[in-house]
DNA sequence: TTGACAAAATGATCAATGTTCAGTAAATAT
DNA sequence: ATATTTACTGAACATTGATCATTTTGTCAA
């Protein structure tokens, strides 16, 4: 039983395909789909395997939760062309949300996991961080065009942020699901134009 | 073993004692908190027990959930002795993240656990819509008295209660934490502020 | 009071979970 | 060849939600 012929004993190696088997699992079925033995499984080696390469399941959790942020932030980076201050804000918005709604369970490991960052204080360099401020650039660009009201651009940051993670978070957990079907992305849509302060199209 | 002498036999009675135990270790330490065994310890009846009363775990964190909402319900009602639209309208924001801050499992149960209403359709009647429905009555007063632009009142009432839960699902999930402890609760107060288009004080 | 039936409660049991660790196999060094 | 370090195994542990045959308790008719 479990003879295995050839094994690699790269650490690095072993990392990833750990990794890989648990955000196949995970963007599939959830956190309570993501099994020691399941992953175990998929790469063909023992449960006891994996904890040489990781802590604990939340650890694993933890770096799946950076890849998360990783692929955000490469799509972010393609809002760079866009000129327009405004434009370049909302078309963030709107990807935002897609976002939010095409990976519902990195999502939330992302920005609504508790436990991922329990240990991790005010870390300047930290890869969620690097999200907001990438995020606050572009509101610090409509603030110096005039756009919005004079005010703290961490502030506004803030508030435009919450609102989207609002729109994200509810639409993601049903919340919003007493609203028509068919009216519902265009709700989301204006409900966020009303916090930018677009008036009509 | 497990001699007891006095048996109620109260269906009613049985399953708000399970309630009340479900809801102590609930709000102490969330959902894994939550064993059967444990409800089973504290009201002094076996595990299976609870089986007779509730269809599983599931059905009774739901109806905390409901009573999580009556809780908020009530609390809100006192908010309608303000006249003043706005003024009412703001009062209930910071109620809300009072209240989010304060009862952060409670809140994560009503607002951010999808698991909790998957099989509940739109139901009108049903209590998260209620409590909808009386914050778009506020914001319903606030249009009416010429505040914010023209708009749906259903659109406005979604942006304003996304920016809501968006603060308070980010400063209970600790996304905020990089902010300097002690303008925390400044920056949030002006975030909601920004989102209710206030102008300094 | 007794006997029969129904309702209520038990607790052993199941499969699955994260985690640990003594032991084994493989690779490398001596 | 032999010793040592490294990689891995898989059985075991404590908990979890859930089930169900069995036992205890309550009720009521005879």
């Amino acid at each position: 039983m479990g003879i295995k012929d050839r094994k690699k004993r790269d650490a690095g190696k072993m990392r990833s395909r750990i990794l890989k088997a648990a955000m196949q699992l995970y963007v599939k079925g959830g956190y309570e789909n993501v099994t020691l033995r399941r992953i175990a499984a998929k790469i063909e080696y023992s449960p006891g395997t994996i904890y040489l390469y990781f802590q604990n399941k939340n650890d694993i959790m933890l770096q799946l939760c950076y890849q998360g942020f990783e692929r955000f932030l490469a799509h972010q980076d393609k809002l760079e062309i866009i000129a327009d201050p405004l434009e370049r804000l909302s078309a963030g918005g709107r990807y935002y949300l897609a976002f939010a709604l095409e990976n519902p369970e990195l999502y939330e490991l992302m920005f609504a996991t508790k436990e991922i960052f329990k240990e991790s204080g005010p870390d300047e360099e930290s890869v969620p961080l690097r999200a907001f401020r990438k995020f606050a650039e572009n509101v610090k660009a409509c603030l110096d065009a005039g756009l919005f009201s004079a005010g703290e651009v961490e502030t506004t940051a803030i508030a435009l942020w919450a609102t989207l993670h609002g729109l994200a978070s509810l639409l993601i957990k049903g919340r919003l699901r007493f609203l028509p079907e068919e009216s519902l992305a265009e709700v989301v849509e204006q409900a966020f134009a009303f916090s930018l302060r677009k008036r009509g199209e």
